[in-house]
RNA sequence: GGCGGCAUAGCCAAGUGGUAAGGCAGCGGUCUGCAAAACCGUUACACACCGGUUCAAAUCCGGUUGCCGCCUCCA
């Protein structure tokens, strides 16, 4: 997680350090008459809350309880869950009012997560496969008994599939971020997951990431050239920049968080980018220095905000060139020798003999960019 | 079976009433000794299908088809 540049949570919490606030909810729960005992269990009864199924869109009245499974007797409708669970011998317990037990499932998001921020907060994420039953079920228990709305907002993410199929163990088919990276960007991944919109379920192929990684190059090369004639890569303070392409990434994220549309207002504002300099052919004046810092700032802004363009364009370029050599074992003298010959070749505008190096230098997986300063090369 | 979601060019993907962002690939060009990089031009005349509402629909409504998720214990 550290490596794709997630943020750490601030508070991991656990369940079996939070048993007191599980039972404090039940017992509320209990007396406002939203649950009831039942052996050594405790349910919660769904027809007491009456707006149990807004947020999956699903009515008590049309769901076929039981349809594939045995509905539990002791429960007075189907749908009611369990919130304290009477002990069984293999599993842990602790001791609560109603006996011996543990929390049901649900229970504890409501307990923690109103323990931490309160009966009423902004926004609850999760995965698009937990809004029904178990994000349903804690607002029903979570306003059920505090009396209030839980959360203003629900964000539920897509999931990643690889080629097409779910990832899953049992289909054998996951990957993990450490293999992805051995191959991959980190920022390029990042760039990938954030190229579509976040409740969309999204693909993984290697046609996909080998794209993100183009498209990050890309990026990345803009900056580098920017650098280059700016005379400086140090990163442009606060303060600076914050013109329209960072009014226009707000407004997209502002949007539910649309990050797809953010990247796309990125390349566009790359291409216009790198007209203005073909334009002004190198020698920028004052004002045009003033337009491309402002950019460079909004551009490493937006980064920031991705959790992408966070490093030196130009220690991009070294450790992406130093990856890919090591990768396939190429030699570093070798090239440069190889490209030296070729130099005084074309000096002696001995093309044929140009052509052949960059042949065999091309069949090393080696690219190379004539340019007026001079060569540069690349891996392939 | 029930509920929810999705269906946009060769591929990926924005766009929720006013006539289709962006990326990749392709094709044509500028630049270059030739290339590469960059740039310019070009690529959707039924936005799954059928019907409806509207002056106007990819966008709203109804139906059809296909795909995905959930509907159970566990997290």
């Amino acid at each position: 997680m550290d490596a794709l540049k997630v943020k750490r949570a601030t508070v991991e919490p656990r369940a079996m350090d939070h048993i007191g606030e599980i039972i404090g909810v039940v017992e509320r729960l209990i007396s406002r008459g939203h649950a009831y005992k039942a052996g050594g269990d405790v349910f919660f009864a769904v027809e007491t809350f009456k707006d149990y199924g807004k947020l999956s869109g699903r009515r008590l009245e049309e769901m076929q309880a039981g349809a594939r499974v045995e509905v539990d007797e002791k429960k007075r409708n189907p749908f009611d869950f369990v919130l304290w669970k009477g002990a069984k011998p293999d599993e842990p317990m602790w001791d609560s009012p109603w006996g011996k037990g543990r929390p049901g499932w649900h229970i504890e998001c409501s307990a923690m997560s109103t323990h931490f921020l309160g009966n009423h907060f902004d926004i609850h994420g999760g995965g698009k496969d937990l809004i029904f039953p178990h994000h349903e079920n804690e607002i029903a228990q979570s306003e059920g008994a505090f009396r209030e709305q839980f959360v203003n907002f629900w964000i539920h993410n897509g999931f990643v599939n690889i080629n097409q199929e779910k990832m899953s163990k049992s289909l054998g088919n996951f990957m993990m971020i450490k293999e992805i990276l051995k191959q991959y960007h980190p920022e390029a991944v990042r760039l990938f997951l954030l190229s579509n919109h976040y409740r969309s379920p999204l693909d993984f192929t290697d046609q996909a990431m080998v794209e993100a990684d183009a498209g990050l190059e890309k990026i990345y090369a803009l900056l580098h050239r920017i650098d280059g004639t700016l005379g400086s890569s140090e990163p442009a303070g606060d303060g600076q920049g914050l013109g329209g392409l960072w009014a226009s990434f707000c407004e997209a994220m502002d949007d539910d968080f649309n990050t797809a549309r953010g990247i796309g207002l990125i390349f566009e504002t790359v291409r216009q980018l790198n007209r203005f300099m073909d334009d002004i052919a190198g020698k920028p004046g004052e004002r045009d220095e003033g337009r491309l810092q402002s950019v460079r700032c909004d551009l490493l802004r937006i980064g920031g905000v991705l959790g992408i363009l966070t490093e030196a364009s130009s220690q991009f370029f070294e450790q992406r060139k130093a990856d890919a050599l090591r990768r396939k074992g190429i030699d570093t003298a070798l090239v440069e020798r190889l490209i030296g010959e070729r130099a005084l070749a074309r000096r002696e505008k001995d093309w044929a003999r140009a052509d052949r190096i960059r042949d065999e230098l091309s069949a090393m997986d080696i690219l190379i960019e004539d340019q007026p300063e001079g060569t540069t090369w690349k891996v392939k």
